[in-house]
Parts: structure tokens; sequence; C-alpha cells
DNA sequence: TTATGAGGGAAAGGGG
DNA sequence: CCCCCTTTCCCTCATA
């Protein structure tokens, strides 16, 4: 876990998380093994009515849909190329960056309007955006923001939106939140980290063709996790193991949910 | 103690 | 008008 090859000034940002990473995972490493279940009893208390909503929902939902029908951009659209290293300036500009400006009017058939999960996934995958949001695992869906950037982002997605006032992180995050009830997202308990619902994941990837061709930035983080393979080895889950193991999620942290591949599944998802 | 992050109620906004 | 997905505001709580 020494040497990390990252470009630039995202070196320091991703050395520190990683270094997190690493603290989280060792000190959690002795406990997981026993008090998965505290934890998630535990924290139940005080979040109940939100979890168990996203519980059921999946329970009675055994082939997850997201809700509503998805965009119909295709893979041909510019996702398939990365700009290397264009600065925004000091924000993105009122128009979105190049490298997703097409998104919005191929929204055209079906929903029309860009839903904040699929921002964040474009977002994951462009360079512009590398300084205020990374993926964690990418494996898994697992992504976070950067602490110190983290309002730029929020300032695009707001003019991507034209809200009328400035978008902020305390207000993009509150949205987040409302997605932990439907599960498209959910928190991880590590700060500024969540979690795709993987069949999101799924579809968002195959949608942007993301799965098959890694940017420079995901072969960086790629490296980055490469000392702890596990953290790409990660199979995509089906739906049982999410709501299973992840959704409870909200009260797994970084650590277990990362060092959970490696463990033999929890016989929770076996209706 | 302060700063920062997190959680969520409530109501408004705005598109479909 | 209703529903969905936020957006906006605000308050409380946790923790580093």
């Amino acid at each position: 876990m020494h040497k990390i090859l990252i470009h630039g000034s995202l070196e320091n940002d991703i050395n520190q998380d990683f270094q997190d990473a690493i603290d989280v995972i060792q000190r959690h490493s002795q406990i997981r093994h026993c008090d998965n279940e505290n934890k998630y009893y535990e924290n139940l208390e005080s979040q109940q009515s939100s979890v168990r909503h996203a519980i059921s929902y999946y329970q009675f939902t055994p082939h997850f849909e997201p809700p509503g029908p998805m965009f119909d951009w295709n893979e041909s659209s510019s996702w398939s190329h990365i700009v290397p290293d264009v600065s925004l300036g000091p924000l993105c500009s009122a128009e979105p960056s190049a490298f997703y400006s097409n998104l919005p009017q191929r929204h055209g058939k079906g929903r029309k309007k860009l839903r904040l999960y699929e921002y964040l996934h474009e977002a994951l995958h462009d360079d512009n955006m590398g300084d205020s949001i990374q993926w964690t695992d990418r494996g898994s869906g697992i992504f976070h923001f950067i602490s110190k950037n983290k309002e730029k982002l929020a300032e695009c997605w707001g003019q991507r939106k034209g809200n009328r006032k400035t978008m902020t992180y305390q207000k993009m995050a509150r949205a987040l939140r409302n997605y932990s009830r439907t599960g498209e997202i959910v928190k991880v308990r590590r700060k500024l980290t969540y979690q795709f619902n993987p069949a999101i994941l799924q579809r968002l990837s195959s949608l942007s063709g993301y799965s098959s061709g890694p940017s420079s930035r995901d072969m960086a983080l790629h490296q980055q996790g490469s000392s702890e393979h596990v953290y790409y080895s990660s199979p995509l889950p089906d739906c049982h193991y999410w709501y299973g193991q992840y959704s409870y999620q909200a009260e797994y942290d970084l650590a277990t949910v990362l060092t959970m591949h490696e463990e033999p599944k929890i016989g929770v998802s076996a209706q």
C-alpha cells in the first residue's frame, strides 16, 4: 500500500482517503465476525423507519426495477471518450461540461429530467469532477465526495438542473438521503460516502458503456485499490444480496462492506 | 467547544 | 389536479 501512482492534485486526497480506508478496515477487521448484527440493531434504533422501508421495499420487490423508465441515451454518446485533463476553471461552466453536454436532450422519450444519481454516476467518470467525487470501490458502487470540493459538484448539479438558487452539498445530500428510502443510493457509514444500488449501478454502467472501458481516472483508482485485491474482485451482488447485506447498509461501514466480499455470505437472502 | 457531517420533517417547486 | 423527485429551509444529533 506504499506506492500509489496518482497524477496531480488528486494525490493528496486519494492518499489520505486510502489511508483512512485502510485504517477503518484494520479497525473493523477485528470485530466484523461477531459484531455486524449488533451494529445493525444498535443503529436501527435511531433510524428504523427509513431503513425498514428500504428493506421491505426490496423484500417485496425481488426483481428490483428502478422507479420509472430510465433515460434512453445510448452508449454511442460521448461517454466512450474521456477528456484527459480539461480544466473547468473555478467551477463548471454554466453549460454542462463537454463531457456530458449532450445528455439532457437524450432524455426525450422517457423520463425527461436527469436524476441526481444519474448525474453522480456521470460525474464519477468525468475527469473534471475528480477532485469532487471519486469511486471508493467501483465494483460495489461505493463512492465518496471530497470534502474540500464537494460544493463544486453540488453547484454543477444545481446549474445543470437550472435551479433558482445555488445548490449546496447540504441540499444535495438531503436529496441523497431521500434515496435511502427508495433504494437507488444508500449511505455507507463513512464520511461523505455512499453506495449505488447494484441494479442501478449495473444499468448505469451498461448504458454509459463504462463497464468495459475504464477511464484513466478509473485506472488510477484501480491501482489504488490493487493492494487490497478484494476491492475489485467484487461480483455484482444480486438484489437479495443487496438488501440483505448492504441496504441495512446504512449500518455497515465501509470496511465491513468491502471485506464482505471475502466472507461467506450470511444467510439473509434465503427467500 | 467548534466544525463538519448526518438525518429527517415539512413544505414549496416544477415537470409529466 | 395529482404524483414524483427533488429543492429549500431548518432543527437536532453525532463525532472528530
